[in-house]
Formats: C-alpha cells, sequence, structure tokens
DNA sequence: GTGGAGTTGTGACAAAAATCACACATTAGG
DNA sequence: CCTAATGTGTGATTTTTGTCACAACTCCAC
C-alpha cells in the first residue's frame, strides 16, 4: 500500500487508467530514498520495478577501472527502465543510480508484473513508452561519445544539466570531468572559453546556464 | 499469414508458447529482404514489429555528417527492438539496419500489439527479453567509446564481428574504419600490430580471427 | 588570524588519433 | 597485356586530449 492515493499516483502518471492507478496503490509500496543514496548498483538483481514520485535520480556507467559515464536523469513520473527489465544480475559492469535529492519512489514487487500486463494495457504502453524514451536517450548519448569532440559534449553535458537541474548548476569541473569521463583541466580550458562567448557564467563550486 | 508453420515458428522462436506461435502464423506477414537491402532508416515510421527468421542484419546509427557507428547485429530467432518501440517519426538522425544477407522476416502488424500483450504472456516475455538485451548491448557500446582507446575498440569489434560472421572476416581497412568511426590509416597500423600478435591474420580484403 | 582542504588557472609536455602525401600491390575489365 | 580502380603500408605533421607541475584563491575549522 503506497503513501500516495490512487487519485496522486493518477495525477503524477498520466498515462495511468484510474484501475491501474488503484491496483498500484494497493500493491506498490512507498519507499524514500535520502539525497546520496544508491538505488541500483551494479551486479544487482531486482526484486521491484520503481516508479519515480518525487526527487531527482542520475545514472551513470561505471567503467572497469572505476571510469564513470554519466547517462541520464529519472524524474517525477517516470519510472527506471533497467528496474522493469527485471534484470538478472549482469556481467562486470553495469549501471549506477543515485539520489540526488530526497526521492520517493513507489516500489512495485515483481510478481505482480504479470498481472499488470495482462490487466492494464495502460500499464504496458507505459513500459513500453519507457523503455522507448531510454533507448533513445541511449542512442543521443552515443551520438555525442562517437561523433563529437570535447567542446560539443562538454556543451551537451551542461544543457542537459540545465534543462534538468535548472540554469544554476553546482558542480566543480572535478564533477564535470567525472561525468563526462574527460580530466579536470580540459574541462576548466573549455569552460573558460565558453565563458568568453558567454554561454555560461562560472562561479566557484557553480556555473550558469545562459544558452 | 506467414509462410512458415506455427511449429517451424515456435522453433525458430523457443520462447513463444504454442498459442502464441499460431497467432503469428495467422496473423504475421512473411517477406524477404535482400542482401544490402534497408529493413530500416532514419526518420522511418513503424507499422510492423520485425520478426528475424533468416540471415543477419545489421545495425548503425548515422551520425549528422555521415558518419557511422556500427551498434549489433539482429541474428535468426531475435526481435528489432526498435520496431516494437512502435516509435513516432525521430528526430534529426536514427537508427540504420541494412541486409547483410538475404533475410527472411516476419512481420507482425502494429494493430495486434494489444491483443498480444494481452492474451499472450509469452509475447510480453519475448518483448522484454528483446529490449533487455538490446539495452545491455548498447552499454557495452557506451562502455567502448566511452572508455578505450582504438586498439581495444578494434579487437573488440573484431571479436563480435568473428562471433556472428564466422573467422573469415571479408572487410576492408575502410569498411572498419567507417564501422567504429576512425579512419583507415589508424585502422592499418593496428591490424598490423595485431597481426604481429598473432590475433588476427591478413589477406586482402579479409581478416581471420585467430583470437 | 592561521592552516589546510578543496577549487580553479595555466604553461609545458606527452600520448592518441586524425590527416596528408605518397608508394606500391592486387585485381577486374577491356 | 595494359590500365584504372581499389586496397594497403608508412612516414611526417597536426589536432585533440590527457598529464604533470605548480601557483593562487576561497572557505571553513580551529
Amino acid at each position: 500500500m503506497t503513501d500516495l492515493s490512487s487519485n496522486e499516483i493518477q495525477q503524477q502518471f498520466p498515462l495511468f487508467d484510474t484501475a491501474l492507478a488503484e491496483f498500484i496503490h494497493e500493491h506498490g509500496e512507498s519507499k524514500v530514498f535520502e539525497s546520496g543514496s544508491v538505488l541500483m548498483k551494479p551486479g544487482q538483481f531486482f526484486k521491484y520495478a520503481m516508479l519515480i514520485v518525487n526527487g531527482r535520480v542520475k545514472l551513470y556507467r561505471e567503467g572497469e577501472e572505476g571510469e564513470e559515464y554519466f547517462m541520464y536523469f529519472l524524474e517525477p513520473g517516470s519510472a527506471c527502465a533497467l528496474s522493469m527489465m527485471c534484470m538478472a544480475r549482469s556481467q562486470s559492469s553495469t549501471v549506477m543510480a543515485i539520489a540526488l535529492e530526497e526521492t520517493e519512489v513507489i516500489m512495485i514487487p515483481m510478481q505482480y508484473m504479470d498481472t499488470l500486463m495482462r490487466n492494464y494495457p495502460s500499464w504496458y504502453h507505459f513500459v513500453i513508452e519507457t523503455y522507448r524514451s531510454r533507448f533513445e536517450e541511449m542512442l543521443t548519448v552515443v551520438d555525442q561519445i562517437a561523433f563529437k569532440n570535447m567542446d560539443e559534449r562538454l556543451d551537451w553535458y551542461l544543457k542537459r544539466q540545465a534543462d534538468t537541474l535548472g540554469k544554476n548548476l553546482m558542480l566543480t569541473h572535478q564533477q564535470i570531468a567525472n561525468d563526462i569521463n574527460s580530466s579536470r583541466e580540459v574541462v576548466s580550458r573549455l569552460l573558460k572559453k565558453m565563458e568568453k562567448t558567454g554561454r555560461i557564467t562560472m562561479e566557484r563550486n557553480s556555473i550558469r546556464w545562459n544558452g
């Protein structure tokens, strides 16, 4: 039983019909993740599908030698595609998800997946849409790293951050470098250039995106 | 109505139960793509889910300036995840799929998706598994381009080619360079090194993978 | 205040990859 | 057999990115 009423659920997830919202209200479990806590980590086995009600989650890929690469954010009203893929524990490395703020989640136990799929058409529409949008997002990530140079990738990275986190980005150069798998010095220099063109304004520990 | 009997379908797609195989036999349409023909191209709108019965399909991403990046192969017994996502036409660039050999496909019209999802549990298990495995595959692609140098990426590329196409790879250096978005000279030099270590053997127009 | 940890700026240099400029070999087609 | 097209090898150079070294600045804790 979730903390949210079925009405509130339907409001957050507009694709759900009333019956589905009620089912989820009945069988889902509410959970709150503290800012900074791990929702998902390499090698994990999933027992729940996770729906984000509130807050913000960052997903990134970890390499074998501890490298990182930022993939995308999960926002309220979306679901964690990976949790729904009911993945078996994976190979060497997989995906890391951490809460950027206090994040409220509805956890739906795996055992209900069949029922949901069979009896609630709006559920599988939601599932398909979730997969589709994440897949598309991954494709744009591939585009960037496969085809673009650092300056363009950095620009794109900042744009995405600003789109979901707001124009005032509390990020150090080092954090950015980690997210795009570059080095602090390179990021510093490129940011400097971007400041000259007026695309950003820099302060200590933060960057303002001017678009 | 497909050319294949429901028995043959079940044989190719072991996850399908008998009822599903019959439904697909009934409502699917067989189609053969010539070697080299395009199954899917940027900006396309899908009316069918595609199941690969025979042959081999190569999927790659196209960049804005005509760059390419090889993503993965579709093999018999698998489905095109993208076709099943019922995508709306996409942005600037998306995915290209071409047949490497004569390829036999079952096309299932989109209008049956709801029925299939609702009444054939083995269908959505298949769909989920298709998404999951493609997503994982995309993640490994990201790993390579984000974290690895050209020599490792080339090695990984050749390994994958050998895994699905066999150890004798009919590829020119230029084709390889296109697939991994590098240049012919770089590929030539790296191949030379790999030949010295015995990992491959080179001939004109082909490379033998020795593992 | 003082000290120290964390952040940023910058030059010099190294490494990886792309590009340029050819030479030369193989093969297909007349 | 000759020629043109295609494929391959290799040095030299440039561009891009990563690395190293170190200075300077900010801020918090003591």
